[in-house]
DNA sequence: TTTCTTGCAAAAAATTTGCAATTAA
DNA sequence: TTAATTGCAAATTTTTTGCAAGAAA
């Protein structure tokens, strides 16, 4: 999804393209980040009346038909973020709460070893990775 | 934390060994998974007298003590577990949400690597994988 | 005793829902 | 025209906080 052509994405899901939807793509695609449903609400508010509710029903609609991600610190505010092609996960900066995509999945071999091991068909697999990022790294004083 | 006595482990955080932490960590060594907030506090309850904002308050302690992990996907409510000594990660069922723990860690080495690649410092991650179990396979009649 | 911890009740924060009005198709 | 979608307000759900009473050291 690099493409900024939110109508057509929409209604490939046999859904409405409202200005609304249309505002929320945009505003993720904007984004450098994942972001939270408040900064999206913000964000859409700017090009179009809209409403929280409107926010969180879409969101949730965008991600069950797969368009976006939602992820996040445990016992924080979810982030949303637009989903890429390939298969992703993500480094999470505990400081500054930088998120790096990460490319190429170390998880697909060893969910086809586990499954033969536990005798388990594994479909899915959820992976995300913290810690800090150099530039918090250097502002400790630990590099 | 394999041991089961709480009240030392608890004396050595310089706090108060009250029924509850001691309740509370008993909990979560019972868990087969790590346990929402609402779990622990109804396994609690069963054996002392106790509140939500307690077990809440005793979570923040306890998680920031580092006896216990946080974990759990955004947007889903948080689960705490005891912190082993090994690293552990867990296969669910997503029909009968029987859990399997896995020893045995792929990222390790992987992390590592990202480590250097993305100049991140890694210091821990999350990852579930998700399936059908042999006995769900088989009632499904897909074995 | 003294200080920490608890329970309660109320407040905040985050998310969801019902429904009438509106709008995309 | 009509079925999907929105905004609003109210309801839930989850988490946090103030404070007086109670308990551990």
């Amino acid at each position: 999804m690099n493409n900024c052509n939110w109508e057509q994405a929409i209604r490939r899901l046999g859904k409405k393209a409202t200005p609304q939807r249309k505002a929320i793509l945009a505003a993720l695609a904007e984004q450098d980040r994942p972001a939270t449903v408040d900064e999206i609400f913000i964000k859409v508010r700017e090009q179009q009346k809209t409403s929280l509710s409107t926010i969180y029903r879409n969101l949730d609609l965008l991600l069950s038909q797969g368009l976006i991600n939602k992820q996040g610190f445990p016992g924080e505010k979810a982030r949303y973020s637009l989903k890429k092609d390939d298969h992703e996960h993500t480094l999470v900066c505990m400081d500054c709460q930088k998120i790096v995509t990460i490319t190429g999945c170390p998880l697909e071999a060893y969910a086809a070893e586990i499954a033969s091991r536990e005798n388990f068909v594994v479909l899915d697999h959820r992976m995300e990775m913290y810690g800090y990022c150099h530039k918090c790294m250097q502002a400790k004083g630990r590099v």
